[in-house]
DNA sequence: GCAAATTTAAAACAAGTGTTTTAAATGTTT
DNA sequence: AAACATTTAAAACACTTGTTTTAAATTTGC
């Protein structure tokens, strides 16, 4: 971590945590090593931010606030646009609605590299007060999701529907996750991101197909 | 923990780990908290496996020794079968010969349920140790596997291949981890662990199809 | 029964953790 | 200039971590 040499002591912190947080976690990643990467002091995590886990959540927030947002609008958009039509919610445009703004991540390498690493790990994340502050964020999300996924997929009972969107879900966060040196298997890099998004959009929608 | 009075104190250890890393993650899980759930002394998990990363490891091998067995016969007997009709082995048995061997964990409830947690977790564990314990017992049997999925989709590429299988891979893993306390909603439980299993396996290979 | 392996108890070790404190210095606002 | 917020330095705090040690007890194998 350079080049931040005239950003504001809040700012660097956060930028340090989130390549730290990204490469070794939230637990292995200790205050001294923040504040050391940020070229600040010890206490200054304290001062700004309350709590190593409040640290977390406001970055958490600098990126799922606008990305919530965006989510919102377009899933309720789809749903307007069903009700007026009187016909059901397609599910492409229900799943793209929910998928596309998480993975603009994927898209803009530049600050979001490190904060889809963790996003992505946040799911499945051991530590609980980690999962809380992430579920805070995403459930009333998830929430809208659910229910229009219940128009979209008639022949499917709701805990199908549910299991449904788990799958995605898992497919997507291992997704966002994968890193180089997370990488199980090398896969030829010739993919560019955007046909990464493509390719995992389009698998999840034919999984998730009646 | 309890009904594991007869037990060798090395089971009691290692059925207690189990637990406790499924709950909470490696990390977090301390020695002091494994050995007063199994009722042993504390020297006791370094006398007998010499440090916590080596008890993980030795969990690990517990489950993943018949399970690798089992994925490799499996999918050397779709490879022959291939082989000898001189047709490319079909997606949904190539496929089939790796999950079922794994999803296993998710039907027999038993003595499984804890370690599906840790090996769901394993693909996206922060702790690299962790993470390198896992990969080095699932490398060789991804590479089989690749090996055959590359030959199933005849219009995908090398890459496309692989960027499929850790799409599916994220949606097993995702599931393997799933439960009650991790969900971020609530499934109507009126699923059988079979049924789910069968879902997965049904929305992975319509995702992979081409 | 004897010897070896196992298990326990209790304590200590060395290192690291998030957090707090005190005091001084620097910057910003009015 | 005065008042306030920010930042630093350095140290300490209270606690937890995995591991090791020493000594005594218990169990097991031959």
């Amino acid at each position: 971590m350079e080049t931040k040499a005239q950003m504001p002591t809040k700012t660097k912190i956060m930028k340090a945590a989130e390549e730290l947080f990204a490469h070794s976690g939230f637990h292995h990643t200790t205050m001294r090593a923040i504040t050391a990467s940020a070229g600040v002091n010890l206490a200054a995590i304290n001062y700004h931010f309350g709590s190593k886990e409040s640290l977390l959540a406001a970055i958490f927030d600098a990126y799922l606030k606008p990305i919530n947002a965006e989510r919102v609008r377009r899933l309720t958009e789809v749903a307007e646009k069903a009700r007026m039509t009187s016909v059901i919610p397609d599910l492409e445009e229900v799943m793209r609605a929910f998928l596309e703004p998480t993975l603009v991540l994927f898209l803009e390498g530049a600050g979001a590299e490190h904060f889809r690493i963790i996003i992505g790990r946040a799911m499945s994340e051991p530590n609980q007060a980690v999962r809380r502050i992430f579920l805070k964020r995403v459930m009333p999300v998830i929430d809208i999701l659910l229910g229009l996924l219940q128009q979209s997929l008639v022949k499917s009972s709701q805990s199908e529907v549910a299991w449904k969107l788990r799958f995605a879900l898992g497919a997507m966060s291992h997704t966002l996750s994968s890193h180089a040196h997370h990488s199980p298997f090398a896969m030829g890099d010739s993919k560019e991101p955007s046909e990464i998004v493509e390719m995992l959009i389009v698998f999840i929608i034919k999984g998730m197909q009646e």
